[in-house]
RNA sequence: GCCCGGAUGGUGGAAUUGGUAGACACGUUGGACUUAAAAUCCAAUGGCCGUAAGGCCGUGGGGGUUCAAGUCCCCCUCCGGGUACCA
């Protein structure tokens, strides 16, 4: 019978949707509870592209099986849609984002039907939809409203907030502001790319490499904009803790754990000459202070124009000018010159009372520390550059632990630098009292922190390279913060009953004035009365796109809850999430900002695990054929032809070269699902993104794959689906083999994650059924039940022609037999001095010593011996011999 | 620059996690079927030498550990992801 998958796939498509196939069981006693997520897309207007579809087709590989292993299956999809296109598209055409974004929901949930991913659609959620948002506004009420408690590790209510004696005394205003700069949430001015020409905010990627606006050209500067910002450093040590339980990838847990970049040291005060004023510095090595010859300012850092002076005015304003055009990546770059101006100030060296300049170079940033370092040139790189470019001086204060006599000679001159460990040396003065000298580092650092701590100027101190979370944007399509600017400078929140704050719709979605989001051109959603007559301004920044993404996998569990943001009963039995697959492009962002509103949650008591996603795995990025010329360019897919193997420009005839590229619109290279399931079907196209490669490998599709896999189910589908092919009776010894050897195969790779082997296994088992030419009923419905989750069209199918009238989702996962797997004989491969010469059948049960008397006693063993005396012989029961010459 | 990955036939990949390198596919070549093509089926297919038996080489490059290295260690090259307003 022909296989008619494009009747078959409809036919079954339809049977799932009508029956509610994978509508989530809500029998909450059933202990096995199976929550498994895809990282939701971004609906964007071209639709899905191939890449989508594979974490999907793992997931609902997973999903499947577990289901018919009695698990309750929680699988879920919705829509992160707000975004910038859908903006960009109405500034240019009026039409509402929201138009757009339900149009391509639509091509999504559609696309995905026809995949025949087994999603529960009753659960669907979408970010834009104000019974979500409302929720997204919700939680940002309970960040503002929740400080961090460093004595206890956690947060808690702003209620709970102890206010200090002198502040409370101050009054109402003084209280305000204290517990305003604990709250999570916080208002308050930050640094943003700024084009003046298009008088729009900037993402850092919109910016080249020459500092001007990829759109327009124009130089973009950074600007002092008021932003909403998250204290997400408050919970670095909570986020480094919480990897330790998770089953995530290494690498993610690693670049997370850069990320929050902690780091030990401590804050030293700089007195500096004739002023009252203190540089306060982090360093990570107090013990090298006697080594600081000088110290230096972040451009932006507030003291840069107090401590200039006159004379030195222009130099540092110009140089502050300039710094600001500069990413944080160039200016901190290793590779690049570094740049810097002296401000006429200086400062007195705690340690030894001695003088040393003060200057403003772009290497040190505002946001790491405290914006200020002290320099030690003979012992850090970038210090000792920056000394050298401008003559400044070198003193070392170790002994390099270096057997380099030579650069042990330059390094005590100050003619190198030295950042490994050694001896102090010059690190005591008499007057001050400190003396390290001759100690080791760690007790150089504590002795040195013990001494600050008693002078008063410093103390031991942690730092994290993770800064604080600018959480708002200049746009429209965003969650609306459910907050009000009152004339008098209050800001308050929305109470919850007033959510959700909906968007106003507009006529014009231009930016508004000023870099405010288009928001502020909407009047009459703008202004508020209060009940005292106050008078008020909503927020005009919205939420990033972050925002939505962070919880949504909480509200999948009880998606259309009006009256809380989910059932607490409902929340315990499904989380924490088992499952959660989506692309590496997320390992640190998303990944971070969702625990850390977790957590936060978990604090005020409203989740119940401190982890939202057990287990992690990140999908490879499917990448496609490009073209490019002798001289590199690209040539878009559809000017290119194929002629014996070889490509050519349709227009030049020249040749081209093919490589691997990223699916872009400019490349013309993307490929849509919807032609290779009309090609090919549905289940050729999941069962390709399965067997092209582990599900974590970067691979190129190659549409003649696609092949490979359709020939298969072709054969599978002929073989199994014709009748005369079955028998009854006892089972042929090599078929239940294999037979076994397959469903084990498939069971193990599906529990990790490994399908593309899972799908060999079944290639090797069909066949193998050809070549025998009969199988039983059995063996055959048992193979159809391990088909099932990777082309459950064609499984359901063929369950139905073998009478079942039930769908096939349900029913028991097959069990393979070890007894079927149990190989009386053993081909050992026998090598010698590691070279493999041939093989020899062994009983598997053989003992050492016998296998090696049977090799000895092989003919062609003599050939490899000859006259060579034999060294050792070494047998690995049930693996190899070798014997070494 | 910094952090995290990766590199195996003409191509995608497999390799019991230190034990026969190339499973399973694609492609190519030859054959069968056909008036022909498509589809399907059969066979061969890492490179070099050889009629063959067989031999030598071979997992990005260089070194090392081991009876044994694609797998472990050190150094290098190239490619990909992230780099905080793309999501």
């Amino acid at each position: 019978m022909d296989y008619r998958f494009r009747e078959i796939e409809k036919r079954w498509q339809k049977y799932w949707e009508e029956n509610k196939t994978f509508k989530t069981g809500d029998d909450l006693t059933n202990p096995k509870k199976y929550y498994i997520l895809d990282m939701f897309p971004y609906p964007s207007g071209s639709g899905l592209h191939v890449g989508h579809p594979e974490g999907y087709t793992a997931t609902d590989i997973v999903s499947r099986y577990k289901r018919m292993n009695g698990f309750n299956v929680l699988h879920p999809m919705g829509w992160d849609a707000f975004g910038l296109p859908a903006e960009q598209y109405a500034i240019q055409t009026g039409t509402h984002p929201a138009v757009t974004t339900n149009k391509n929901c639509d091509t999504f949930r559609r696309q995905i039907k026809e995949l025949g991913l087994g999603y529960d659609w009753d659960r669907e959620v979408n970010t834009t939809d104000p019974s979500y948002f409302r929720w997204t506004q919700w939680i940002f009420i309970r960040l503002y409203n929740t400080w961090f408690d460093k004595g206890l590790g956690k947060g808690r209510d702003i209620a709970e907030l102890p206010v200090p004696q002198g502040i409370s005394d101050k009054g109402e205003k003084a209280i305000r502001e204290y517990k305003d700069s604990k709250r999570l949430a916080y208002y308050d001015d930050a640094q943003v790319w700024w084009c003046s020409n298009c008088k729009i905010v900037c993402a850092n990627e919109e910016v080249l490499t020459d500092g001007s606006h990829e759109k327009c050209g124009n130089p973009v500067v950074k600007k002092n904009l008021k932003q909403w910002m998250l204290r997400i450093p408050e919970y670095a040590e909570r986020l480094l803790d919480g990897l330790e339980s998770v089953d995530w990838p290494g690498g993610v847990k690693e670049m997370q754990r850069n990320w929050i970049g902690k780091s030990t040291g401590a804050e030293v005060d700089f007195p500096v000459e004739g002023s009252n004023t203190r540089i306060k510095v982090f360093t990570t090595r107090p013990d090298t202070l006697f080594g600081a010859t000088y110290m230096v300012l972040a451009p932006e850092h507030p003291l840069t124009p107090i401590l200039t002076k006159p004379g030195e005015k222009k130099n540092v304003e110009q140089y502050v000018v300039e710094a600001a055009k500069k990413s944080d990546l160039d200016r901190t770059d290793l590779a690049r010159d570094k740049t810097g101006v002296f401000t006429g100030s200086y400062a007195i060296n705690p340690v030894n009372n001695k003088k040393i300049p003060v200057w403003v170079a772009d290497y040190v940033l505002t946001g790491y520390g405290t914006g200020a370092i002290m320099a030690v040139p003979a012992h850090d790189r970038r210090d000792f550059e920056f000394a050298g470019k401008f003559g400044l001086p070198v003193e070392a204060i170790m002994d390099p632990d270096t057997r380099d006599t030579d650069l042990r000679e330059k390094v005590l001159k100050g003619e190198e630098c030295w950042t490994e460990d050694g001896k102090y040396i010059n690190s005591a003065n008499s007057k001050t009292g400190l003396d390290i000298n001759s100690l080791s580092k760690e007790e150089g650092i504590r002795v040195t922190i013990t001494w600050l701590r008693e002078k008063g100027l410093g103390n031991a101190m942690v730092n994290y390279k993770l800064r604080d979370w600018l959480f708002s944007r200049q746009r429209y399509w965003g969650e609306p913060f459910p907050v009000i600017h009152w004339e008098d400078g209050e800001i308050t929140l929305l109470d919850e009953s007033e959510l959700p704050l909906e968007l106003p719709h507009l006529e014009e979605y231009h930016p508004g004035a000023n870099g405010e989001s288009p928001l502020a051109n909407s009047t009459e959603w703008l202004y508020v009365t209060g009940p005292d007559g106050r008078k008020g301004r909503r927020e005009t920044n919205t939420m990033p796109q972050w925002a939505g993404s962070c919880w949504y996998y909480l509200r999948y569990i009880d998606p259309k809850n009006s009256e809380s943001i989910f059932d607490s009963d409902l929340e315990r039995y499904w989380m924490p999430v088992d499952l959660y697959i989506g692309g590496a492009e997320h390992a640190v962002l998303h990944l971070l900002y969702s625990r850390f509103w977790h957590k936060v949650l978990y604090d005020l008591g409203i989740v119940s695990h401190d982890e939202p996603y057990q287990k992690l795995f990140n999908q490879g990025m499917i990448l496609a054929f490009a073209y490019e010329t002798a001289t590199g360019a690209k040539v878009a897919a559809d000017m290119v032809e194929e002629r014996g193997g070889s490509f050519f420009h349709k227009k030049t005839g020249e040749e081209l070269k093919q490589i691997v590229a990223k699916m872009s619109k400019s490349l013309k290279n993307v490929v849509n699902p919807d032609d290779v399931t009309k090609r090919y079907g549905a289940d050729s196209l999941r069962l390709y993104e399965m067997f092209m490669g582990p599900l974590e490998a970067t691979k190129p599709w190659d549409e003649k794959g696609v092949k490979g896999v359709f020939n298969f189910l072709n054969r599978t589908y002929r073989f199994f689906s014709d009748e005369l092919n079955l028998m009854d009776g006892d089972e042929d010894n090599e078929t239940l083999k294999v037979l076994h050897q397959t469903i084990k195969k498939v069971t193990i790779d599906i529990e990790n994650l490994r399908f593309n082997t899972a799908v060999s296994s079944m290639m090797i088992f069909t066949n193998l059924a050809l070549k025998k030419g009969k199988v039983t009923r059995k063996s055959a419905e048992m193979f159809i039940l391990t088909l099932s989750p990777f082309a459950p069209h064609l499984a359901e199918e063929i369950w139905h022609l073998y009478g079942n009238t039930v769908s096939l989702a349900n029913h028991p996962w097959p069990q393979y037999e070890e007894k079927y797997l149990i190989e009386k004989t053993i081909e050992y491969p026998v090598s010698f001095n590691g070279k493999m010469r041939f093989t020899i059948d062994l009983p598997a049960e053989i003992e050492p010593a016998e296998a090696e008397k049977r090799v000895l006693a092989d003919p062609r063993a003599e050939k490899w011996i000859s006259d060579k005396q034999i060294r050792k012989i070494v047998v690995v029961p049930g693996r190899i011999i070798n014997i070494v010459l």
